[in-house]
DNA sequence: CTGTTAGCGCATTCAT
DNA sequence: ATGAATGCGCTAACAG
């Protein structure tokens, strides 16, 4: 499907970029001797040093790192990024984080997106694996992910972000998708909205099970149990939002507040609100501008989706340092805490 | 399809990857044979085939590109994309269209953020050569593009997207800056709202001068001149546009409508707006959510960010395929255009 | 201090 | 139809 080789150069190859060998001859010296100069190895003549670097500049000379790296049996000193959808700025914001990280660490990011296809996926990560990437922070698409243990990667250590792994053990990094439903919904119970819908992601989405978990846990400490009725998990956009909050409200035994499960979902349902003029609070997952200017009372549970990218680099490198052994040692989860925020009517 | 590494020694270097010479060895051929199998050579014996994909497959064997591209003197198969921040939407599309074009080559990104830092950025394009990237799209950031010429990066093929090189011919996408800002201001004095201030972009970033260019052109052409105490170039943020549409709009000759550069500082104006409760009407660059929800007028500028990333790939791809004749021909230029969109009150 | 040898993993060329 | 030699660009390990 992909596998259209990179084009070479079909018609003259141009001034092919200079090799060691070619400063080492203009310099009159042997090609170690210009490795060591680059590899600021003390023991080299000052000298015949400066002769070298002048040589290097006046040729514009870079030392390849992909041939390096093979000689020194390295990794490419890359770490390969695979996320569902970049065009979501949780992602985004993953990516940044991520690459500052490994930035600090002098490693690169590669980055592919999966648009949730979980065959695109299994050729990105071949792919990633036979470039020989130190390691991966992967977004899961599909439900299965064996083909994404460290075994049938032949090593290369995997970091998951956002949504656990199944059927396989490996270090996660996810947002407190639980704990922040309940919260916010809590919230909203607390003020006296006792009769709170849920408008958002599907059951199969790992955050959305999650999420409605905690919709719900907040239900049974305060003693009550929600309308399923009042229950939609079909919304995924804005305007399919909107529709399921009018269907929703517009009608007699309408709940007085509704949890949206992600902030398209909640600008979805805001807009259902005011078009109906009803006095109705929203809560939702993921914090967003403007947030505060609504005019309806709005709780939202607001993350650092950086700090997703950052820990997951984070507990990529330590597999990384660890070699071999990468593979043993218990995996690590850890969970990314959530802020509830409450904004006035 | 369960494949078992073999036990590497218990020091540090884990099982390493298996080799072409490792599957010969095992299939009782030479790595010729396998190399010729893997590259789907006809003339090979079927039986022999399947005998070594067997061992491809028992081994979990994966060709090392990094290597296969060394030996044919390719580079690394990837291009390199440097953003001046990713956390911003609209690079974050660009990415995601450059991705998608990418990736229909068989090319992977290689992502860099500079945060606007020159220093970066030629830290960053300097690793990028040395990886051997195909090509790279950046976005420069600093005034002087000196180090992005086609001569100090040794060849290595650079198109510019969002801002145009100084300096140097490249080849570039552009937004249409001007048209964009042009057309959105003309829009307010046709509107009635003759007297429109200016919000945003310092002029030394190319969009921040190109986008008061068109607020410029646009009241000429209405036979107007802009009150010069009626702009202001500082705000950056929401916080500070804000600030700065209170100053500008909480006096006696305060304007009647205000352009602002980018969405951050629309939201930021739209802000001072509704606090002042006045009838001013907003233009800004950048479509976003909710534009349509704000209960005053709102005119916006949008244009489709994925494409910005599509174009500057696709115009990359060219200079690959040219090979070394990559630096000759002409650097083209092409501008994604704009819409504006006029949101009621 | 500096050079020579050898080889990382793979594929081209030339053999058989 | 298959294999042996050779080298991509670089560097560790050994000379000297």
């Amino acid at each position: 499907m992909n596998s259209v080789p990179p084009s070479g150069s079909p018609g003259s190859s141009g001034p092919a970029a200079p090799t060691m060998r070619d400063v080492a001859r203009r310099a009159g010296v042997s090609a170690m001797t210009v490795s060591r100069v680059l590899k600021q190895d003390e023991r080299v003549n000052p000298v015949t040093r400066e002769r070298v670097l002048a040589v290097v500049s006046e040729l514009g000379y870079r030392r390849n790192e992909v041939a390096r790296n093979l000689r020194l049996g390295r990794p490419s000193g890359m770490i390969g990024l695979v996320v569902t959808n970049l065009a979501n700025p949780f992602y985004s914001r993953l990516a940044l984080g991520a690459e500052q990280v490994a930035e600090e660490a002098g490693l690169r990011l590669v980055l592919g997106n999966t648009a949730e296809q979980a065959q695109r996926e299994r050729e990105l990560v071949e792919d990633l694996v036979s470039r020989r990437v130190d390691g991966m922070i992967v977004v899961p698409a599909g439900a299965s992910h064996r083909h994404l243990s460290p075994a049938s990667l032949g090593g290369t250590p995997v970091v998951f972000a956002s949504r656990p792994p199944s059927g396989i053990e490996a270090d996660t990094v996810l947002v407190d998708d639980f704990g922040g439903a309940r919260e916010a919904t809590a919230q909203l119970l607390a003020e006296g909205r006792r009769s709170v819908g849920f408008l958002g992601n599907p059951p199969a989405l790992f955050t959305g099970a999650e999420r409605f978990r905690g919709y719900w846990a907040a239900h049974e400490e305060a003693g009550l149990t929600p309308r399923e009725d009042w229950v939609r998990r079909g919304p995924h956009d804005i305007a399919t939002a909107e529709a399921a909050a009018m269907e929703l409200l517009d009608r007699e035994d309408a709940p007085t507040a509704l949890f949206c499960t992600n902030n398209r979902i909640t600008l979805g349902a805001y807009r259902a609100v005011r078009r109906l003029g009803a006095d109705i609070a929203l809560a939702g997952f993921d914090d967003f501008e403007m947030a505060d200017m609504l005019g309806v009372p709005v709780t939202v549970v607001s993350y650092d989706a950086d700090e997703v990218g950052r820990r997951a680099a984070r507990l990529l490198l330590d597999r990384i340092e660890q070699g071999a052994d990468a593979s043993k040692g218990q995996a690590r989860r850890t969970v990314v805490p959530t802020t509830v925020v409450r904004y006035g009517a």
